[in-house]
DNA sequence: TTGACATATCCGCATATGCGGATTAAATAG
DNA sequence: CTATTTAATCCGCATATGCGGATATGTCAA
């Protein structure tokens, strides 16, 4: 009775050219590198340009960039948007799979580093 | 005596700059397709061409923009170049698990299909 | 309101990339 | 050598993308 033969089960299925856009918002080092960030977890603009040492518009420009690729999404809590992975990719998929690649790289786990420190500042007020 | 504590192991380990040039590479969507058909095993330029309808100079192009991103990797046999997959995205890294993935997607299946015609016309004579 | 802070968007400019026809180069057959 | 086949490269042109300073928007506090 049933005459599905073969059926690939999986995701809601992407198209070939979400793909490309999302390969395209990846194909950019300071992008890469701010979904390194990212994959520790949540963060606002300012901490991502001081961390990276970027100007505001740049890192403003690549998170919008990474949002429309459906990577990233942003949520506003008062004046700070924090950003973070997409939930869309944090199910096994092959982005995920991906990021956690990417946080294996020498240069992703000394922007961690950076990320640490950083964030110790915010709280304590001093890292060394 | 051993002093090393965390050590990733795994492969030759690929710089991040390697990392960006591999996904501008996967950034495209013809690109995406030749890699979609080469998942299936080596081919020659004017197979690529004829499947994909493209013209000689923009599948030559591509081809070549996969070699410099180390992805695809070529050899020449008598008058034809065959290009396949690069060895070292065919060890269980990532990137062979986006070409997997890749290989699931309904457009690249489309284009197996189309494959499976084109070789049996050259080899038969005919396909339908 | 006004001011200060966080973020987004605009702007002009430089470079990267894509396209496909035309040309060049490489390999082979005659 | 010449002609043919296959593939790589060159060319001019159009678009995409990156950059970062300047400006606009949004949010909150006084």
């Amino acid at each position: 009775m049933d005459n599905k033969i073969l059926e690939h089960s999986s995701s809601p299925e992407t198209s070939l050219l979400e793909n490309v856009q999302m390969f395209k918002a990846l194909g950019d080092e300071t992008r890469l590198r701010i979904l390194g960030l990212l994959s520790q977890g949540e963060l606002c603009v300012c901490d991502i340009m001081e961390v990276l040492k970027l100007p505001q518009s740049t890192a403003s420009r690549h998170l919008a960039y990474l949002k429309n690729s459906k990577l990233v999404c942003g949520t506003r809590r008062g004046k700070w948007m924090y950003y973070q992975l997409d939930a869309s990719i944090l199910n096994g998929s092959v982005y995920h799979q991906i990021i956690q690649y990417l946080a294996g790289l020498a240069e992703i786990q000394t922007d961690h580093q950076k990320l640490v420190c950083h964030l110790d500042k915010k709280n304590k007020q001093s890292c060394n």
